[in-house]
DNA sequence: GATCGGTTTGCATAATGTGCAATGATTGTT
DNA sequence: AACAATCATTGCACATTATGCAAACCGATC
């Protein structure tokens, strides 16, 4: 067979690379579950080894499998494993929160923390009438985002240099893509309290974002509230931003340990 | 070496139960993460062997490894996985609703879905006082717990059957250990409309369930509430019994599909 | 600056995961 | 109702792949 491997270069293990591809493709997959020579053919696996792999997740109870249907679908051992991931915690009680903000302003809210060099959505409340993207789970670029912008401008400088030191990819006219233009930015967003987004990712998309901060004052998720640019114009800024500030703060209090370990 | 493997004779596969156990390992450490070495000790493993598994779900933000201190914990990708499971579905929307019951009982209330042929427990709110066993991700027996007798009776014959069959293992005085006493427990189960347990797993265990059923009257999760007898005697049954159906239903109301796949 | 605990990498070995092919089981079709 | 087709499951032989050992390499701490 063909071992193309830049995985075993790294030391990487295969099969476990491969269990973790199923474990994906099981988790977009409808919630009653998909059958095995779908997901195999998804990850590229030969039926048999899709098939053991999937035992094996079975008996650790990371898929389930419906016993009649023959179909897999995610496992209640990922939930109790997501349990002890501080975001859990941090998401659970930012759900209430974050309800009330899109409730109030008729816009999508989420919260975001920060993974490697990137944000990532881990939880979002749009309304009801909206039909939005999904951006849970997503990474954003953080020069170009409201929430990447908030995040960094409360960043210490030490972590802030390895961002900068990126390239500024141009998304839209309005991306920042200067390393001193963006400093600046940061330095307003710090003295306003709140970053905000002009469509600089995607031209249509406007918002505000502010940080939650630890008891060192470093930031560890951010709230941000957004939409069209027609509904959340920047005139509207100002308003948001105090209540996204608001929500922060009411996230934050509401957190016991007052932090998040990544 | 010596290769036990009574896996292996189910065709599962090595490397992933490790990578399974690891994650295991790591989800049962603090929040700041636990080291290689440690990891691979409790796991009985190699050092360079966890390191590679550890790696490799690193690659796949199962894990985070914190670049300072080389600490493991558990990544954001499990977080995300977990959102696709219906049950964060239901948590998310149990919990406002198991908050209120816990304040207003004075006493704990949680959620349990059925599991094989058990219940494992998915939410679970205390009072601030009490300081309470963590109850998540535990299975209990069916039939000598309230939330147990709860999904058995409202279960169809079919599915009721395998359970009957198993031994009724005895826990204390009070459990229920034959066949015909435990059906006619859950005839008055279905009569009174919800479950109680007398301290038939632990002698000072007493409390009351009340199931959600989907469309098709099939039950797919279940609400309790309970407390030591000294405070939730027989006589508060009814009135809590009551509660527990009020939130079942206020549950079930919040699931959009109306319904759970395992 | 040396010693210790830890992580990380290389390498040889065979244990282990894999693909193929054959067998049941189940579903849809005429 | 019988057939066909698709899919899940199991056995087996092969060599790819994961593994353990040992050595290198950091980063602490004294």
């Amino acid at each position: 067979m063909i071992s193309e491997s830049s995985d075993r270069s790294r030391g990487l293990v295969q099969s476990v690379e491969r269990a973790i591809a199923l474990l994906e493709a099981v988790s977009e997959g409808p919630p009653e579950g998909e059958p095995v020579a779908l997901l195999a053919q998804r990850c590229n696996l030969n039926r048999a080894t899709a098939w053991r792999l999937l035992a094996t997740l079975e008996a650790n109870g990371l898929v389930h499998v419906d016993p009649t249907t023959h179909r897999y679908s995610i496992g209640l051992t990922v939930a109790r494993l997501a349990s002890a991931s501080s975001v859990v915690g941090l998401t659970r009680r930012a759900y209430a929160v974050l309800e009330r903000l899109s409730k109030r302003t008729n816009e999508t809210a989420d919260l975001a923390v920060p993974q490697r060099l990137s944000l990532t959505y881990v939880a979002e409340v749009a309304p009801p009438s909206v039909l939005s993207a999904n951006w849970l789970g997503r990474h954003v670029p953080l020069h170009a985002t409201s929430s990447g912008k908030a995040l960094l401008a409360w960043l210490p400088e030490v972590e802030l240099l390895p961002v900068l030191e990126q390239p500024l990819t141009r998304y839209t006219a309005t991306t920042i893509t200067s390393k001193s233009a963006l400093r600046e930015e940061l330095d307003a967003t710090r003295r306003r309290g709140y970053g905000t987004c002009r469509g600089e990712l995607e031209e249509t998309l406007y918002g505000v974002s502010a940080p939650l901060l630890d008891q060192r004052d470093r930031p560890f998720a951010v709230v941000s509230i957004w939409g069209p640019r027609a509904r959340v114009p920047e005139s509207r800024f100002p308003e948001l931003g105090l209540l996204a500030q608001e929500a922060a703060e009411e996230i934050r209090a509401a957190v016991p340990w007052g932090g998040y370990h990544p």
